[in-house]
DNA sequence: TCCTCCCTGTTC
DNA sequence: GAACAGGGAGGA
């Protein structure tokens, strides 16, 4: 399931294959992939692809008319492109045929004129393709709402955005709070820090919180360095698979010994999702 | 603030 | 053949 680590991963790894490639085809294979407040896909035919950029879990391309600086009016200046949890952007040489999992496609050309494919495969469907002027992005609720990037956010930033009764998990996963963190990472952090997931936020003090936010920092950071997390289906855009899930210290490991303390982890679910703590080292 | 649904492959 | 995985939309 792609979180902010393996999104980033794939960004990275997709730069190098599409950055200055000019967009000359799209096909829309499934009209579901495509975000109901999206500009047409076809719209993007002729434009450059300028860089590849995350933001939260969202994919991001800056593209650009070739022979223009600014974008005109309805011309797409971003694709914003969400993996949830079995997308996957995958560059591909031309004349590729989709397989049976792939979504959308563009055909490219590289800087070189190489053509290209990039295909978006998804088994799960739940994936999807936003292209949009920056005017439009205002209009989408969930990108207006999206929370600060973790690894920028300061103790006190992080702090004003906490707050309420519910789950300090249910908080951690709303995108709002913060962006790109998912199940795994929540868990993940939550174990670090030493805070029971279910916990309501307004019952956590200001060390714990701090401790929370170095905590989520530091598992980010150190999944960014494995290149991610791959428990099935996740592979970064040369169809590697990421390494930091053989150090999950509870995700997945409901029943087995807490790597700090050897106590029987629990499993349980928490804000709707599979969540695994221990109940001796969270408080 | 919580629950259900979407979608499909995998596991029980 | 049912339960499960899960981010986010939408409804209770």
């Amino acid at each position: 399931m792609p979180e902010l680590p393996e999104v980033e991963t794939v960004a990275r790894t997709l730069a190098p294959h599409v950055n200055g490639s000019r967009i000359t085809g799209v096909e829309v294979l499934r009209a579901s992939a495509v975000h109901p407040l999206s500009l047409p896909p076809a719209t993007l035919a002729g434009l450059v692809i300028a860089g590849v950029r995350r933001r939260g879990k969202l994919i991001l391309l800056d593209v650009a008319p070739a022979d223009k600086p600014r974008n005109p009016g309805g011309v797409p200046s971003l694709v914003a492109v969400h993996l949830r949890m079995t997308g996957r952007l995958l560059p591909r040489p031309a004349g590729t045929a989709p397989g049976p999992y792939t979504r959308w496609l563009l055909d490219l050309e590289k800087p070189d004129g190489t053509p290209q494919r990039l295909f978006f495969d998804d088994t799960r469907a739940f994936g999807t393709v936003f292209a949009a002027t920056p005017g439009l992005l205002q209009q989408w609720e969930f990108w207006r709402g999206l929370g600060p990037e973790p690894l920028e956010l300061t103790p006190d930033g992080f702090d004003r955005r906490l707050s309420g009764r519910r789950a300090i998990k249910a908080a951690l996963l709303d995108q709002r709070v913060v962006a790109g963190i998912g199940n795994i990472y929540a868990d993940e952090a939550l174990h670090r820090a030493g805070i029971d997931p279910r916990r309501p936020v307004a019952d956590l003090g200001p060390a714990e919180r701090r401790r929370l936010l170095g905590a989520l920092k530091d598992v980010l950071a150190l999944a960014i360095d494995q290149c991610g997390s791959s428990i099935r289906d996740y592979r970064d855009a040369d169809g590697n698979a990421g390494a930091f899930q053989n150090s999950f210290a509870v995700y997945g490991r409901a029943g087995k010994a807490c790597l700090g303390c050897g106590e029987t982890l629990s499993g349980r679910r928490v804000a709707g999702r599979a969540t695994v703590f221990c109940p001796r080292c969270q408080r």
